[in-house]
DNA sequence: GCCAACGTTGGC
DNA sequence: GCCAACGTTGGC
């Protein structure tokens, strides 16, 4: 059991959007570190934050679990998709990804408050430079996020 | 829209 | 295998 950071853009898949649809593919991650991520490290039952970027306030905007095993993100095959990747291989396939289910909102928490607090300061999302969409996250930052700052005692899995 | 940081590509 | 050029990410 593991917990994670996973980046969406609102625009595209909000919070929102996946406590409508119950569960999503997370397509259209095409980095391999992050694809490793959900390839190899994730296991069914891990939950992750799920994170709103590229807007006006980036923040944790809910949690999520991992639902499914990797899978071949079926994006990669659309030529008219921006995640196309024509050197991608349907025998072959470059970019896996797993299903998550929504789990509940949280209160938003905003990427500056989460820079506000030092048990955070070693946090991935905050190393200087990060880029990676999908990020772990230690069971201190997570117990330290969900208990101190978004006031949540327990999960349903 | 800017731009710094970073990853990828491709020629050599 | 190096590395310069290029594209992308993502906060501001």
């Amino acid at each position: 059991m593991q917990y994670w950071l996973m980046k969406s853009e609102p625009d595209e898949v909000s919070i929102d959007d996946l406590e409508r649809q119950g569960a999503v593919p997370w397509f259209g991650v095409r980095n391999y570190q992050a694809r490793n991520f959900m390839r190899d490290a994730m296991q069914v039952g891990d939950l992750a934050f799920f994170y709103h970027s590229g807007c006006a306030t980036p923040g944790i905007a809910g949690i999520c679990a991992v639902c499914s095993e990797p899978y071949p993100d079926a994006t990669q095959f659309e030529p008219a998709s921006p995640y196309h990747d024509p050197k991608s291989l349907p025998d072959k396939p470059r970019w896996l990804l797993r299903d998550v289910r929504f789990v509940r909102k949280t209160p938003f928490l905003p990427l500056g408050e989460l820079r506000r607090h030092s048990e955070l300061a070693t946090m991935r999302l905050l190393a200087p430079g990060n880029r990676l969409s999908i990020t772990p996250v230690t069971p201190g930052e997570w117990a330290f996020i969900a208990g101190q700052l978004l006031g949540i005692d327990d999960f349903e899995r």
